[in-house]
DNA sequence: CTGTTAGCGCCTTCAC
DNA sequence: GTGAAGGCGCTAACAG
């Protein structure tokens, strides 16, 4: 049987009270009172019993990170588990476990909504959004703190915290690169248009093409859907066009990395035939071939900042609705 | 303020262990009054309290699925998502909830074992296990269900339980067929040496040579990290031999993929002046240029079979010390 | 079949 | 500063 908080204070001869006093870390315990029950709970190895603690608290100390993706892309995208390093990063200083959920059906949104009800996690952040999520809203409407990495196209999420980055403005830049080194059709490889990033990045590349006085036409986007593959057939496509495009901003590294791939399987060269800016700067960035020229995105910081503002709404404060951080172009050979 | 177990037995007009009779599926409760609390449940939409439960049941039905990597490594390879698949599976269909959890640093063990002592999980599957790691037997000592894919290298964990393959058999057959289609210099790239698995398909090399007569060289031997780059970097070694190397035998598939670039850096052609067969057969295996040759491993299927046995180990079974899935050579361009 | 009665382990007023 | 006491929401005997 594991120590309880009762053979603890028995051990140290104080009472249960003084106990919890000393293990919650109250000031107002006598010096040799804290030291005896401090030795007696290691020496009994004692762990407190999360339930009981959780069902007097009304906190569970866990906060979930949720993946809403039905396909295991999730895995493939070093994205994911950058933010994943920056959130734990904020969350373990705070003593906070992080259980990681990935939602994929109906039945795992039940099951997820009922493990917050039940309150098995104090608050719960996104990642990865399409348009009909409404995993988020349901959680708040719970009481469950939340945060999203993007904003969500659900209605009524509309007023839940995101941490973004302006991803119109970065495509902006990128598709002006391209247009400067003077590409005469310049494409894009747009994300899945569900999901509000993609959408704002395609945004960001018919601007500046308006801007530079340049008509989009339709035939130039190539929806892909985040992975490599799906840039690869995205490209193939691009390239069947006529006049030849001879530049394509695509709205992140991984489909990058395959569009490089169908440039090559043409025998095409980047960036002399074809230039290739991508969006995001994952670690593959620098090791493709070229290597990218991309927008670079704080995804570490990303994740610290949602967990912050975790942090912030679990401690009753009112999170920032809305927390934008900054990209820039990095320049590498591929545009 | 949520509906209690209280709330619904009065409205249903019941007592309060009438009304978790119900809840809990227990057979002695008539039928009128089985509907008349799940009626009651429904209309104040009541979920169970996670934590009064678990304070009385002693059991969270939650497992842990634990990722022992140092780096992010996890994420980008695709092995370790199927595996979650395959547990989710089964672990879905018996009303329990994975939680995940990425053990990097010393803290975050000491955290995983209060959070198991503490009562939060019931079992921990464990995935990518290097040497030293010693979770496994730590929680096993706690009383906690544990299994492992892939035997631990750590002592003490000898007699935990294990899914795996027959690793060196598989390399085995992997390497004859290097050795069949004629290859004169038959190398390898190794995964990481303090793993078991990767132990294993080294060792299967080393036979399949020593069976041909062959007398297996060091130089030979190249170790990776299982990783896409570490592929990339040990296949480069590898070439600069003399007299050339013309097959290798690569231990998982993400690193096959970056000896195949290797290979096509120089200039060189698969399979005609360097034959290359990997292992895992995960999908991205058909993609690759050429396809690769590689070793199937049945991967959703040890997440079912590692769930499988955590249930059975939760119900009071033993579960079997020791399972081996099969594998068979999937033959395409490479090899 | 159903209600009554005890706690599960812990935190937190409330008196002292 | 410290102890006593109550109760968080639920399940599991134990009687009826």
């Amino acid at each position: 049987m594991p120590a309880t908080l009762e053979s603890v204070a028995a051990a140290a001869g104080v009472s249960r009270a003084t106990a919890s006093r000393v293990l919650t870390g109250s000031p107002r315990v006598s010096e040799s009172a804290r030291e005896r029950v401090l030795a007696a709970a290691r020496e009994l190895s004692y762990v407190p019993n999360a339930a009981a603690r959780s069902l007097v608290t009304r906190r569970s100390d866990t906060v979930a990170f949720v993946v809403c993706e039905p396909e295991e892309k999730f895995f493939s995208d070093p994205f994911f588990s950058t933010v994943l390093k920056g959130a734990h990063h904020v969350l373990a200083a705070h003593s906070l476990q992080i259980v990681f959920v990935v939602v994929s059906t109906d039945e795992d949104r039940d099951r997820l909504e009922r493990f917050a009800a039940g309150g098995h996690v104090d608050a719960a952040m996104f990642v990865s959004l399409h348009g009909s999520e409404d995993m988020p809203t349901r959680l708040d409407a719970l009481g469950v703190p939340v945060v999203m990495a993007g904003r969500s196209l659900h209605p009524g999420a509309a007023s839940l915290p995101v941490v973004d980055v302006d991803n119109a403005q970065g495509a902006v830049v990128a598709t002006r690169r391209l247009l400067e080194r003077g590409c005469r059709r310049v494409a894009t490889i747009s994300g899945p248009t569900d999901m509000a990033g993609a959408i704002d990045r395609l945004d960001g590349w018919r601007r500046a093409l308006a801007e530079a006085g340049r008509t989009p036409a339709d035939e130039d986007v190539a929806e892909g859907d985040y992975t490599v593959e799906g840039g690869h057939r995205a490209m193939q496509r691009l390239l069947d066009l006529s006049p030849p495009v001879d530049g394509v901003f695509v709205a992140n590294d991984l489909m990058a990395a395959g569009a490089l791939r169908a440039v090559a399987d043409r025998g095409l060269a980047v960036p002399d035939d074809v230039a290739v800016a991508g969006f995001d700067d994952i670690p593959i960035a620098q090791a493709t071939q070229p290597p990218l020229t991309t927008v670079h995105q704080p995804i570490e910081d990303l994740g610290r900042t949602m967990a912050q503002s975790l942090v912030a709404s679990m401690g009753g404060e009112r999170a920032p609705l809305h927390v934008r951080l900054h990209t820039h172009l990095v320049v590498r050979a591929s545009a």
